[in-house]
DNA sequence: AAAAATTAATCAGCTAAACTGATTATATAT
DNA sequence: ATATATAATCAGTTTAGCTGATTAATTTTT
């Protein structure tokens, strides 16, 4: 691999590295019907549990109108219930099942061996130091 | 900003970062009206002048089908010019025209700009520290 | 309290990009 | 010569994001 102009830019690097990891990813996800988007939307609703569909949209940045179909299938899937929000009933309160608690956890192990097998250049020590560099980035974000 | 499970992997946050990088560099192509990926394919063409189609589509990672699209469209607007390879008429051999080379030169600066404006958090030490890590990272896959 | 404005979810329709499979012209191997 | 392989292209499908409109529920204004 040459070092030119076009592979000088963080945009790039960045764009490479996360391809890697995306595609290895969305292959152990294949097995259980959904999209690594869509998993990003369960380990959401994991963290933030009684989100609405608005929620998740704004924090993930997924357009509103796309997030219905996401729910859709998740729900077709049996991995998340919408339940109504007795507080406002215009928006849901989406829950993690069983069944989508399971596809959680193994998929989180998986993701990150994932990561890791991308990341494997480098020394603990030099992905401790990446994450700390992009959480600094992240939270001003 | 919460740190949570969903926010610590390295996708999450890789994805987070350059999903800003490319926002941004895109508002600033809208005026010459190519996209993120079309800049790409034109900074790839200047570092590897007579490459053919199947090159770039094979070291950019972008379908083959797609990159005619492209090609035609920076075709139209004068930016590449497809020649024919002397040496195996099938492919082209493409080249950047001047007016193409303006936007290459105009858009550089501008992406530079852009890059460091989204990793302001991070001192000059820490941006080459992360470029190194990328580097790493990236020559291996 | 009634009317007006706002909001969450949804739907229909559009665009852009990735992909599959087929075709044409050219090149390489048997 | 014949068969196989390759680069570019085209037609058609899929998926995600987007716009604009609709419905039901909530909040604000009068």
């Amino acid at each position: 691999m040459k070092l030119e102009k076009w592979n000088q830019s963080y945009g790039f690097l960045l764009g490479k590295v996360l391809q890697q990891m995306e595609t290895r990813f969305a292959d152990g996800l294949a097995q259980y019907d959904i999209n690594a988007r869509q998993y990003g939307v369960l380990l959401f609703i994991e963290g933030n549990p009684y989100s609405s569909q608005k929620d998740i949209s704004e924090s993930l940045q997924i357009d509103r109108t796309t997030m219905v179909s996401h729910i859709d299938h998740l729900e077709t899937l049996g991995f998340v219930e919408r339940t109504r929000n007795p507080n406002d009933r215009r928006s849901y309160s989406l829950l993690i099942t069983p069944r989508g608690n399971d596809v959680l956890n193994s998929r989180w192990e998986f993701l990150i061996k994932t990561e890791l097998a991308v990341l494997a250049p480098l020394s603990q020590q030099e992905r401790k130091l990446l994450k700390d560099l992009l959480v600094k980035v992240w939270i001003t974000l």
